[in-house]
Order: structure tokens, then C-alpha cells, then sequence
DNA sequence: CTTGACCCTAGAGTATACTCTAAGGTCTAA
DNA sequence: TTAGACCTTAGAGTATACTCTAGGGTCAAG
């Protein structure tokens, strides 16, 4: 199949497939006469073990380490992959704990304020972002995790 | 005072802080004859609004209209406000609930691992990935979220 | 023989928020 | 007067993972 299929089948654009072949994720198998790139099931296989990966929140890095895992299994013990999975979930938990504690700082900030259509002049939001002594405190640097 | 001071007393780096001012944050208010950035106590003020915004988890954008509701609070109503803190909620719920599922996926996938030091040929991680059927069903894409 | 869908490459752009560098000027204390 | 800490600017680099563009070739159908 051609990039085009195998970009519907697996779910990842063609654009993100040259881009992962350029990373050194996969390859197509062949090429055509006219260069196109051709793909086996087995890429396609390949292309889905990716993304699976990506959706469990694994980093190309990561996904990497898995693809060299499974391209030669008797060479790798279940410990390499183990240790990734366990790193992701303690990366995961302190995430969310994170995000737990500005998701409590939020809603403390947002509860005490109306509102409303009145002036912002006595706005608890604002007075309580000036003042240090409000309901933000001790807070992680989350900033990233946070934004999209 | 002088950046290195502000950024002693706000928490925030004398980079940042001129970067800062480059997306317009923050001015120094005053400039010294050899050309030094000085800052008030009010600029200390502005300085540690935005910290304590960013680690709620607003991004730069979101700063800049707090600030602006801010700079003349009877020009806003509390609703400009509260609307930001409310969406930042759901963004951070939507987040956290992402993560969790991802949490749960993750959970699956290590569990059945014996993580030893067996050859990897019948790894469990491994495994799960290679096979749609396995413990990986219907993740949101958070890879993002996840990544530091 | 042309239209439209598809493919190719190299490389730039996007997003967000910094973080650092180079090359240089200023200030203070010993 | 000189070392060292501090300040200045413009601009590049970092991280991650795409996403898109320009400019061009290929292919099947009508």
C-alpha cells in the first residue's frame, strides 16, 4: 500500500508518517518505480504499534525503545520495558497531582468571585492574584502541563 | 531596585523578566542614566501577579487580559474574569481526566509484565502494543499533556 | 490530453515559554 | 586599577511533535 492507506489504516497522516521515518520509527518496506513508498501489513502493524504508543502518552523517544524491544525481542529482557511503563505511570501520577492542587487553587479563585456584570473594581479574582496572602498558595510550577 | 533584585524578590529570572517585557507584561518604570532597567515596588507587585498566575496555570496570553482587567478594574466586570478561571477549570479537568484514563491504560499494560529479567520474547508490554485487541482501547490522544 | 488525486523532497513554520549567547558597558570594593 | 558582579541588546537556541509549503513528478479515468 501507499502512504495515502496506510496513513487511513493507522490513524497517523502522511505527513506524520514521513515524519517519524525520518526520526527513524519506521520505514517503508519498498519503493515503487516511481518512488512512492510502499508499505507491508507488517508496517502497518508497525504504524499502529506507534500510535498505540503515543496514546498511552509515550514520548517518540520512549516509543523508540519499544520498536528496538520488538524488533528484537530475545536480545531485551521484560525489565526494559517495564521500567519505561513504571517511569510513565510515576510521570503521569505526579502530573495529575499536580494539576489536582492548581484544579483546588482554581476553583478557590473562582468560587469567591460573583461573577457577575458589576465593575471589577472589588474583584476577588484580581485581588486575590495581587495578594500573596490569598488563596494561592505553595503552588508547583505547572505552567506547562497545563497549556494544550 | 535593579532586575537582579526583582527577580530575587519575584521569583522570576531576570530573563524572564525581559522577556517579559518583550511580550509586554511588565515595564521597568523607570531606567537608570547608564541605561539599568529600575523597578518599583509596584513593578514587584506586577511581577509577582504574573508568577502567582502562571503557577495557577494561565498561560501568557491569559495574563495579559487579568493585567489589563487590572490596570483599570472599572473598565471590566467580574465576569471577565471569572470567565478565564471557569475555562481554565475545565481545561485542567479535561486534562486530569484524560491522564487518568491514561493512568488506567498505563496500569494494565505494566501489571501484566513480570518485569524480570526473562527475555522479552513473550513481553507483555510488548505484546499490548503490538495488538489492538489488547488493554489500549479508545485513549484520547494526550501524548502532549503527558510530555514534560 | 487533461484533470484531479496522489506522491516526492527539503526545509520552514507552529505552538509555548522560556533560556542562553555574544559582545559589550557599569559599578563597587579592595 | 582591576577583579568580579551586575547590567545592556539583539537574536539564536531549546524542548516536543508535528504541520505545512513550495515546487515538482505520477497515475488513472474520461
Amino acid at each position: 500500500m501507499k502512504i495515502g492507506e496506510l496513513s487511513k489504516r493507522s490513524g497517523l497522516s502522511a505527513h506524520t508518517l514521513r515524519f517519524y521515518e525520518k526520526q527513524g520509527l519506521i520505514q517503508a518496506s519498498n519503493r515503487s518505480e516511481s518512488n512512492y513508498r510502499i508499505y507491508s501489513s507488517g508496517d502497518l502493524a508497525t504504524a499502529k504499534f506507534i500510535k498505540r504508543s503515543r496514546d498511552m502518552g509515550f514520548s517518540l523517544e520512549e516509543v523508540e525503545v519499544f520498536l528496538s524491544i520488538r524488533a528484537d525481542k530475545p536480545a531485551h529482557i521484560c525489565r526494559d520495558a517495564k521500567d519505561i511503563a513504571q517511569q510513565k505511570i510515576k510521570d503521569v501520577q505526579v502530573k495529575i497531582e499536580e494539576m489536582q492542587q492548581v484544579l483546588v487553587a482554581l476553583h478557590k479563585l473562582s468560587d469567591a468571585c460573583c461573577g457577575g456584570s458589576e465593575s471589577a473594581e472589588f474583584c476577588t479574582i484580581i485581588e486575590a492574584l495581587e495578594d500573596s496572602e490569598a488563596a494561592v498558595t505553595a503552588l508547583p510550577n505547572v505552567s506547562q502541563e497545563i497549556q494544550a
